[in-house]
DNA sequence: CTTGAGTGGTTCAAATAGTGAACCAGTAGA
DNA sequence: TCTACTGGTTCACTATTTGAACCACTCAAG
């Protein structure tokens, strides 16, 4: 293990639970030479990735972080930032992966990676533009956000227009409770047959959603274990995409996912 | 020079210029061994510090620094965020240090840092709120905001509560120009008898102004000379406030900081 | 289709930089 | 005054880092 991972590895040790750490927690928590720790953290404090509280001499997250993080926002374009995330997510599933991001009342597609294993894609229509509670990404969306916003899609002039019978919104409101309490939203055919798809929300800064990612499959090629199977894989990943985006995962719902992601990456 | 600062030094390599580097690029910028580079890069993305485009195999930064800011963001107070720069900001001036945040229409209070080699010092009170163009904290917010702001300030009912005769709008819009173009706000004596200042804006990651950061002096202690020693001080030292809060320093007020940043350096 | 000049990446002996047991110094209770 | 904690430092030892030379690949020119 060289000793930039090493180093490197103290700055994750930081998190809400213990945001200070000093010499002898580093030295415990990492198992290492007390020696060795210092001369670690007082690299990573020249450089500005941690700072010492001047009274207690505890070490705490430093400026350089969120400096980089500031040119990180600036230089790299939201769609790169998680493309490899979603890289690796579509090579897992082996089908279209989707990042949207609600502009107004619709969500709308930033990026998608496609797989190309597989003869029988889902091709996809940018722009098909359904009410948010038609959608896999729009359910998520709207089940991890304020109840507000159900009646808000509902009342859009578009959602009737469809000469469709109205949405029964007592039966979507529980459908969103559902999705909130497992993790992640669903779509058998709803929309296009032949077409089902799994979705995850994406947080913010302020753990408020705003976008999502989902997965799009035949219909043909699964079902409910294949759904579980894609839901389980999306939900593992879930963290890493909302904070590579700059986002927080609310704690509840960390709570849902984080149990998926351990299993995972067993 | 340890193999971490070392590492670290390559992620500063990384801005708004040249936001992707090579392998050969980060070489020639350093002048280190092409192995040495190679190995620090690959433990930097190892840890996600960087990652690497599939396609050109360019670096960029990565999303470990997002997540990480995020955790500095909600672990470290936004007071301790800055205290360190403040602080040396304080011994450097020996003068008192605030930094205050916009409220409504109000600069509060974010917090202070006292000098105490002086017998003679700059009280503060805490709770005096005078309109925004009255203090140099203010005309410096004012002066980087969108013109539009002054009026609203002027409107504020406080503002012609004072009995004092009203303020001159024309004077007041061309004294914020002038700030504007030198890079900081003063004020002597307008506020309070005997007490003087000047101030810099705070801006947010939107290269907005939402704070500010002054520095109080003792009139007594400070003619010309003393004032334009004070403002070099606090303009060295705005990229590295706005920084360490998440925020970015617009393009043409960097061009008129930077360069006293350099005579300061020196 | 070669050739050469670019890439990014790897190898391994040499040496430099990292390591850790033992040490010092300060502080807060008992 | 002890003791038991802190944070921090020293220096012989050794393991990790280093860098010249190397490979593999791509691309444009001859």
């Amino acid at each position: 293990m060289s000793t930039i991972s090493k180093a490197l590895g103290l700055l994750d040790l930081f998190n809400e639970a213990q945001p200070k750490l000093g010499l002898t927690d580093v030295q415990r928590l990492t198992g290492r030479d007390k020696a060795t720790v210092h001369r670690h953290l007082v690299a990573l404090e020249e450089a500005g990735y941690l700072e010492q509280d001047t009274g207690t001499r505890a070490y705490r997250l430093g400026p350089a972080i969120t400096r980089l993080a500031g040119m990180r926002a600036r230089t790299v374009h939201e769609v790169e930032m998680v493309r490899s995330v979603i890289a690796a997510l579509r090579r897992a599933a082996g089908e279209l992966v989707h990042i949207s991001r609600l502009q107004g009342f619709d969500l709308v597609d930033v990026y998608h990676a496609e797989h190309h294993d597989h003869p029988v894609r889902v091709s996809f229509d940018a722009y098909g533009l359904p009410p948010l509670f038609a959608t896999a990404s729009g359910k998520a969306y709207l089940a991890f956000s304020t109840a507000g916003l159900l009646d808000m899609a509902l009342a859009d002039p578009r959602t009737v227009q469809q000469g469709a019978p109205a949405p029964d919104r007592d039966a979507i409101a529980a459908e969103l409770t559902a999705i909130a309490a497992r993790g992640y939203a669903n779509n058998r055919d709803t929309l296009r047959i032949g077409v089902s798809s799994v979705a995850i929300p994406v947080f913010d800064a302020s753990a408020r959603a705003f976008a999502t990612c989902s997965i799009a499959y035949p219909t043909s090629r699964g079902g409910a274990a294949r759904e579980a199977e894609l839901a389980a894989l999306l939900m593992a990943r879930g963290r890493d995409i909302t904070e590579a985006m700059g986002g927080a995962v609310p704690p509840d719902v960390h709570s849902i996912w984080t149990p998926e992601a351990e299993r995972a990456a067993s």
